[in-house]
DNA sequence: TTCCATGCAAACCGTTTGCATCTGT
DNA sequence: ACAGATGCAAACGGTTTGCATGGAA
């Protein structure tokens, strides 16, 4: 399943127009691997090992690289750092667990009607919104105050 | 209005044990004067006039001390910083206007059935979420691709 | 040969912290 | 007198940028 996603993340890069190298194709397959927010640190400290050149600042233009062609994205945290999860095109929320830092995407969505009412109560014309659920994942068992890796509140 | 804000704020603020001092009460003027996603150096821009002698820090621990008690809600932001928005205790979400910056609460919270689907689906034990709608208020007219000052997508 | 990509290190900038001073109780 | 608050300036740290080098088309 790696591989699959790491060939058409691949694809996608191409068809952006930018080139498939060693170095993004590692930290595509770190953050692939990591199945939670991370930051571009933490990938370039896990790298480390396999690609004991690769540069920090690779790291972080990987990833903006990424979230620009829609194989990632990002979530400025609180105390001023960026975490990034790998995410497929559709559109999607997200189930974070605040415990161990898992984060599932949660397919569809059920927003449509409550837009609607929204924007008759509010007169605004509605385009977009940002869902994240927080909780605890199966693992991880019944709901605790340890917060980890917040999204915006 | 906004005088009976204020005074409820410094009630609130006693209530936590702070003081309310004629800083920390210029700097909640300023936030509540501003319907919008503000940082700390702005605030301190615009209470330049009025507070010459204001301090950027004192600015930034009286943001802390009001998300500490409610009266804030803070954001980070793409680009590293934090925006603040003064904000009711009750649960809502908030509306963003995406043109001019205008953030409005977004009363009451209709998740409680998606939240619950999703956990069956998911296996997660949820508890609590963070929703944000973007879009352009009245004022502003039709949605336009224009990004002000987003919150975390 | 041309353009994109990388690595390294320095610069950037929003935020935090230390500390002396001040203020209300 | 004491605890909390403030102002100033220095430190911090995650991120960005400049620039010379490397590599694919």
């Amino acid at each position: 399943m790696a591989e699959e996603a790491l060939a058409a993340a691949a694809n996608r890069l191409e068809a952006c127009g930018r080139r498939a190298t060693p170095q993004r194709m590692a930290v595509l397959a770190a953050l692939l691997a990591q199945r939670s927010y991370v930051t571009a640190q933490d990938l370039h400290g896990s790298l480390r090992r396999v690609q004991p050149h690769l540069g920090l600042a690779t790291v972080y233009r990987t990833l903006e690289l990424m979230v620009e062609c829609g194989l990632a994205e990002s979530f400025p945290q609180p105390n001023n750092e960026m975490r990034y999860v790998f995410c497929s095109a559709r559109h999607h929320h997200h189930l974070v667990c605040t415990r161990c830092g898992l984060v599932v995407e949660a397919p569809g969505c059920a927003l449509q009607g409550v837009e609607q009412e929204l924007e008759r109560q509010s007169h605004f014309a509605i385009s977009d919104h940002a869902l994240t659920f927080f909780g605890t994942c199966q693992d991880c068992g019944t709901p605790s105050a340890a917060a980890l890796t917040g999204a915006t509140p």
